[in-house]
Order: structure tokens, then sequence, then C-alpha cells
DNA sequence: ACACTATTTGGCTAAGATACCAAATAGCGG
DNA sequence: CCGCTATTTGGTATCTTAGCCAAATAGTGT
């Protein structure tokens, strides 16, 4: 039986997902880690910005990240990240149903 | 290839399921449709609470309503979001490692 | 130690989300 | 039509998040 604590902790991975950017972020480290700039660069956003985002995913578990020189490589902790996406298109392709135009 | 519009869009769904009261109500969906009331119970929130937040769902396009006399009755419009979890739970077991305590 | 680059942190403001209350709406039965 | 129940909507206070700037920190090469 779920309580509402699992639902609680669930929820706090779930909404460190809910960004465009931190998406875009965790979809290019499906290939493998970045460094900061370069995931700057994917984003276009400022580096401080950048990097709270990456905190947040941090936070919850999402990626860690290893120091060498004067970067910082981030890294998927748990690949599964990109097939649970699966889900998330199956409802885009639900809710393009009965609708002619895309909605952005 | 995914364009910054793509993310946005999973971002928009991925939002209305980043909340403890919402989640609970999709997994007690699972089992089949129920109405406001109901879910009302589950999550021990105020009527207009859980109104306002089947509404979130309802954009985003996770979850449908049919009226029936006096009560609306919700279900889950892509039930896939169900096995969406177990890599969210994935994320928990790694958080998990390393630590002695659960953190509420 | 100094200058330089990469990254994080703190402070601020604007926008968004949440929860409650009260009022509005809708279907039911008398 | 009236009273009753179920649900939604509008308003508002409060909290959180996002993004920018400036300053702090950390590692490199000179």
């Amino acid at each position: 039986m779920l309580t509402s604590a699992d639902f609680r902790k669930r929820a706090r991975i779930i909404k460190a997902l809910g960004h465009p950017s931190r998406l875009a972020m965790l979809h290019a480290l499906a290939d493998g880690e970045m460094c900061v700039c370069d995931l700057r660069e994917l984003v276009r956003a400022h580096m401080s910005t950048v990097s709270k985002h990456l905190h947040v995913l941090k936070k919850a578990g999402l990626v860690d990240h290893r120091k060498q020189g004067l970067c910082v490589y981030y890294r998927l902790r748990v690949p599964c990240i990109l097939d649970f996406m699966k889900c998330v298109e199956a409802v885009l392709d639900e809710n393009r149903k009965g609708v002619c135009c895309n909605r952005t």
C-alpha cells in the first residue's frame, strides 16, 4: 500500500523533471556525460540558471557530477528516464487526436 | 530531433504529475473510474482543491470525465502512467542507497 | 601571487502554484 | 419551483520557482 509520504517522495522527483530546460539536459545526458558549459549552449540560458537547474536535478537524485580540472561533468544517475518519456509521448499523442492544430 | 517546443509540451504534462495529491488520485484511478467525492476522501483535501487538481490533470490530457447524475466520474486517459512510475521508483531506490534514514 | 576560465551561490523580482473560503452552477426529488 | 447534494469557479493570501545580476569559489597556467 502506498502512503502519502510515498506520493510526496515521487512528486518531488517528478517536479524536478517538470521543466523544459531540465528535460532537454537530461535528454542530452542520455548520450553520455556533459560539462556545464555544453549544457549551457544546449539550453541557451545563463550559466547561473543552468547551474541552478542542475542543482535541482542533483537534489532529486537524477544526475551525478564529477569535477575534472575547471569543468564539472554531469551524468544521468538512472538511465531509465528516457523510456519514462514514452508514456509522456503517449499522452501527447492522445492529446493530438481530435485537435487539428498542434498547440505549443 | 527534439525541439524546445517538444520539451515544453512534455514538461507541461510532467508538471501536472508533480503533486502528491494528483499522483495519489491517478494511482487510485488505475483501478477504474472514481467520482470526485471519493477522490476527495482519498486525499483529504477540500472539495474545491480536489476539483482544481482534477482540472490540472484534465488540461494535461491525463484524465477524462463524464457526468452521471450529480456525480462526476474521472478516469485515466492513458493507462501507462503507472509503469511510468517504475522509473521514479528506480530513482528513489538509488537515492536510498547510501542513506541510512529515509527522508520524508 | 596573479590573471583567467568554469561553476556555484546569494539576492532580488516577477510569475506561477496551492489552499482555503464563499459564491455560482447543475442535476435530483418532492 | 424549492431545497439538497455534488462540483466548479472566482478571489485572495501565501509559498515556491525561474531567471537575471553580481559576487564568491575553485582550478589552471604563468
